[in-house]
DNA sequence: CTCCCTCTTTACATCGTGGTAAACACTGTC
DNA sequence: GACAGTGTTTACCACGATGTAAAGAGGGAG
């Protein structure tokens, strides 16, 4: 069903279907009204791709992220998909697992071109890597990449995140505070990145840090968190607090601290960072830093319109804003 | 950066250059290798646009569903995301809010034809209304709608699953069972199926049917789940199960009774119903009836390749497994 | 009645790719 | 040296839509 076919059911030209769809001015009132009757009877819709290669862009914005069932990025996502559609524009999702190769491919702007921008969430990737990063697709970097990548980005200042996080336990006066989200691979910048915030705030507490309550996880899920308790509390029983890296990480962390019969906050208070949805339901409501997602999704949206409309911008770059949300376990 | 742009660096046709990106058989080694070179000096790739327009299919499907930031929703377009990409597919993803207007364009088809088919998942539209859309993109309806729609469907069996829900707690002794998810929205058809199985499994078990023990909620999420409990409460102090028609609203019954000081499960039992990952890392860790996910986006993605590959197979459908998950809540 | 101006419709070309089939090159054979 | 046969490259067009420019229709002025 193209647009051949209704101008031959109406007996007019397609140039002039295309006219009664676009809204075009000139065209008699008498010949719109039998376009559109033909175009309601067949059940004509224009198709995207005949447009997009006309026009020169497809209207869709790609979103890739290591897995969108994870809250903070399925809540990204869905913020993204509405603030798009409100645009006009369609969003395409990739997952990379936070696969190193999968990454490469996308920022790479994937072997075939098919949205006109991207949205990019990099785990496993080295900003230097990043930084090399040649095609002509606008992205927007999101996370913590500080100044290596001359692509546009909305960054997060994650040192200051763990900062935040792990001074507010400690002016609650916990002393042996661990941090659960540690990734052997150094390229996972994030949580690097929070653990050093966390390094210093601790001296600035004028704690000791030991190495043993900066806790490795096998992965950014709840079990994983869960995981890094069970081993903590066997070398720590100690322990007074938990800085976890994410809410997700965190949710494990009250989890198996429940478990082993630890009361949260009175034994060990917890803290995580993202402040998803689900972290004012846990028992107790969890404390976090929360990452205004909202603020991202619209500079990354916002940057790539400017982009789209003046290719030649200077790399630009923001700071997504963070703030301490208290609630019950801390 | 077009196929003629590396065809004239490199001397040769735009053909020849088509002919290497898609690894056609007789092309000599060296120009292969010549243009092979210009394609990685230029940084070229195939626009998806014309090869789509082309060969007449976009790659992409399209999920619609009412959030993709529900962890029920966002599990499954994770899941389609990778089985997608496993068969070479993008995903495109539209929000419907629930909103009825806005399904009803996603029903029609959406106004301009962007993927090859589309995975619905309606909330608000009545089946009956349902059976009438007319478009010729294949279409695959999630959820439970009965036998009204003529699409393909990967259906779900509320009324069984709030039978198997409640019949657990009646089973476990329980005698004051509530069941939290009522909508007054008539077309809102899975809560209604899923409170109607819970009537069957009273009956069945010999238990009254409460009016006052069918809890209306404002929507699926965990905070009206909170407030449900809230209201219950003041109502029924005595009530010793909630049967809650989701697990994010299960989840906000969890946390409403942990406010109010009741045991969960001593002095109430709670059981929900996706299994969605966070349920196992509530306190205690959420009973839930399991629907299988995994099942459904299979099922969709190979109903969805089938048709494609033969339009005209009559009306599929299958329903998704389910089973009852016990964990610490019931 | 002719000319000009405005409103409406249309022919044509083009976006980037790839299918079809024809053109071309080269090898080996008689 | 002509010819078949294989391997390689290319010309041409179509996919569906729309921008451009020109053609056609209708009305008013001279």
């Amino acid at each position: 069903m193209t647009m051949r076919d209704v101008a031959v059911a109406a007996g007019v030209s397609p140039k002039t279907v295309s006219n009664v769809v676009n809204d075009y001015v000139h065209v008699r009132p008498e010949t719109r009204a039998l376009v559109q009757r033909y175009v309601e009877e067949l059940g004509y819709r224009p198709q995207a791709v005949g447009r997009q290669l006309r026009r020169g862009r497809t209207g869709a914005i790609a979103l890739a992220v290591p897995h969108v069932d994870m809250p903070y990025f399925a809540d990204l996502a869905a913020l993204l998909v509405s603030a798009a559609r409100d645009r006009g524009l369609t969003v395409v999702v990739e997952q990379t697992d936070g696969d190193v190769e999968r990454e490469r491919e996308v920022a790479a702007g994937f072997p075939v071109r098919f949205a006109d921008a991207l949205i990019f969430s990099p785990l496993s990737m080295a900003p230097a890597e990043l930084a090399l990063a040649r095609h002509d697709t606008p992205m927007v970097l999101l996370g913590e990449h500080g100044a290596a990548a001359h692509a546009d980005r909305v960054d997060i200042d994650s040192t200051a995140i763990g900062r935040t996080a792990t001074s507010h336990l400690a002016a609650a006066g916990r002393r042996r505070i661990a941090v659960v989200g540690h990734q052997r691979d150094p390229a996972k910048i994030a949580m690097k990145q929070r653990v050093l915030g966390y390094e210093q705030a601790l001296r600035a507490a004028g704690l000791p840090r030991e190495r043993s309550l900066i806790r490795t996880v096998s992965g950014w899920d709840r079990q994983p968190g869960a995981d890094a308790v069970d081993a903590l509390l066997a070398e720590h029983p100690d322990v007074d607090a938990v800085f976890a890296a994410n809410d997700v990480l965190a949710i494990g962390v009250l989890s198996a601290l429940h478990r082993h019969g630890r009361r949260v906050p009175d034994d060990v208070a917890v803290i995580g960072v993202d402040d998803v949805p689900e972290s004012r339901f846990t028992t107790p409501a969890l404390t976090t830093v929360a990452i205004d997602r909202a603020f991202v999704v619209e500079q990354a949206l916002e940057m790539i319109t400017s982009r789209l409309a003046e290719p030649d911008l200077a790399p630009r770059s923001v700071v997504a804003p963070h703030r301490l949300v208290v609630r019950g376990s801390a």
